[in-house]
DNA sequence: CATAATGG
């Protein structure tokens, strides 16, 4: 791919391509990969360039004290405690510590450690103090569920950093940088290099940083995996929640969702044991998708008494294939939603009073974001517009403007990163080969709450836990900043 | 050979 890419954007030979993107690695400069407008396009820049200049402004900050002053624990704690009536567990008061203490510093964990509940004690005690905070994160959703998690504003950080087509890049930079005391940043693990250089070059130097997110979810798609690069240098302050207060210990899906991260096959239940993580074993793809579609419209409602319309959801590793996210909504589609009343057919879908769809861009005026799940309402034939029903909102959706609207009985595993949902079916077959890695996995088995089932091949799932094809990292920024070599 | 995000 990133010949035939390079090769179409730069209309030469693919084995020349090669040779200097080789030559490139060898030289310690490496590829990066970029898009504009909709094409991912292949750019030879100095990656390890950026990677070099985002380490330098950690590390130069890192050095440094956090501009708050020092803060009482014994007091601010039981302060926050009474005002929110909760109780923090030694982790969690440690990874404060941590946090208030360090300039610049990571937190990390996985669902269920309570992230969300010490970074909301940090921030209470460091606005009370006075502390100028500025929230954001890579997608529209997390940010929003930031701002409802902490009750303060929260922003993209392509909005945050004023983002300016125009001139290619962005208002917020050393020159303009953002007015703040601490900029927190919520999952972090979807930050590319890029960004994250932005990012850096837009934080005044006297300020601190807090990185927040979890480190074995899928690193960001674009360039680089800064948060895992953050945690490995050893050269920045870690702290890492891993006690699960959400879900009680013995269930399958956290016990699974460790093993998938450490390598080991997931254990289904004793047999006639309850469980909240079941595999059921396929032979190939169009059984799969047989018994997929059993499984979801069948045995999970029966079983569980879950509704397959609203409380389950299929995440695929990719969107092609019979067993990928395209096929399936077309097959669910068509057993979940077999007759309805009305239909809309727009960019290649239909839509029906009924089915379950999904928002994939960021519409500030109607308020949906890109990841939203909702339900068609009904089909109003005169205002000619599709109604749309997100958590008890009605969004009219005009004809002409469904473009960005698609179904949503089954997607990526990828696009699921930041949802949670009370059921999951997770489709693993060899045919996925290209996706398969442990990450995939612990992604999409950690999005169910009380019902995890795989609809796989024992093969697949065994190359998805011993961490699929491996590629070589092409990045340096966790030597950039592990090495002496400060400035 | 596949995954994804941003905004006016």
């Amino acid at each position: 791919m990133l010949t035939t890419l390079a090769q179409r954007l730069l209309e030469v030979d693919a084995g020349l391509i090669e040779t200097a993107i080789s030559e490139e690695l060898q030289r310690g400069e490496a590829v990066l990969a970029d898009t504009v407008g909709s094409e991912t396009c292949i750019f030879l820049k100095g990656l390890h360039g950026a990677e070099r200049a985002i380490a330098e402004r950690l590390l130069t900050r890192a050095g440094g004290a956090p501009p708050w002053p020092a803060i009482d624990l014994d007091k601010a704690l039981p302060w926050v405690e009474g005002r929110t009536g909760k109780t923090l567990s030694p982790s969690q008061r440690e990874a404060v510590r941590l946090v208030l203490t360090s300039k610049v510093a990571v937190m990390t964990g996985g669902p269920g450690v309570g992230k969300t509940s010490t970074l909301d004690t940090i921030l209470r005690i460091l606005v009370a103090k006075g502390v100028r905070v500025l929230l954001a994160a890579p997608t529209g959703r997390a940010a929003k569920r930031m701002t409802e998690q902490t009750g303060l504003e929260a922003k993209t950080i392509h909005r945050l950093l004023e983002i300016d087509p125009k001139h290619g890049g962005f208002s917020r930079n050393e020159e303009n940088p953002l007015d703040c005391d601490l900029l927190v940043v919520d999952e972090t693990s979807m930050v590319d290099v890029p960004l994250m250089n932005a990012l850096t070059r837009a934080v005044p130097e006297e300020a601190g940083l807090l990185f927040v997110g979890d480190v074995d979810q899928l690193p960001s798609v674009g360039p680089g995996q800064v948060l895992a690069d953050l945690i490995g240098s050893g050269s920045i302050p870690v702290a890492r929640l891993t006690e699960v207060f959400r879900q009680a210990a013995e269930s399958r899906i956290v016990v699974n969702a460790h093993r998938i991260n450490t390598g080991q096959m997931p254990e289904p239940a004793p047999k006639g044991e309850d469980s909240d993580f079941y595999v059921v074993e396929i032979s190939d793809p169009d059984e799969g998708v047989f018994k997929l579609i059993e499984v979801v419209t069948n045995r999970i409602p029966r079983r569980f008494g879950l509704n397959p319309l609203k409380d389950v959801q299929v995440l695929c590793p990719m969107n092609r294939g019979v067993l990928g996210a395209r096929n399936l909504n077309h097959e669910l589609q068509r057993v979940l939603n077999p007759s309805p009343p009305a239909t809309v057919e727009r960019f290649g879908w239909r839509f029906s009073p009924g089915d379950r769809v999904m928002e994939t861009q960021n519409d500030y005026d109607r308020e949906v974001f890109n990841g939203d799940l909702g339900t068609v309402d009904r089909i109003d034939d005169d205002e000619g517009a599709v109604i749309v029903n997100f958590e008890g909102r009605e969004v009219v959706y005009p004809f002409g403007e469904l473009d960005t609207l698609v179904p949503a009985f089954a997607t990526t595993i990828h696009k699921s990163q930041g949802s949670e949902y009370p059921a999951v079916v997770i489709p693993v077959v060899t045919q996925h080969y290209q996706m398969l890695a442990r990450n995939l996995l612990y992604t999409g088995v950690t999005r169910g709450k009380r019902l995890v089932v795989l609809v796989g091949q024992k093969k697949a799932i065994g190359i998805a836990v011993r961490g699929g094809q491996m590629k070589p990292p092409w990045t340096k920024l966790r030597e950039w900043l592990s090495s002496t070599r400060q400035v």
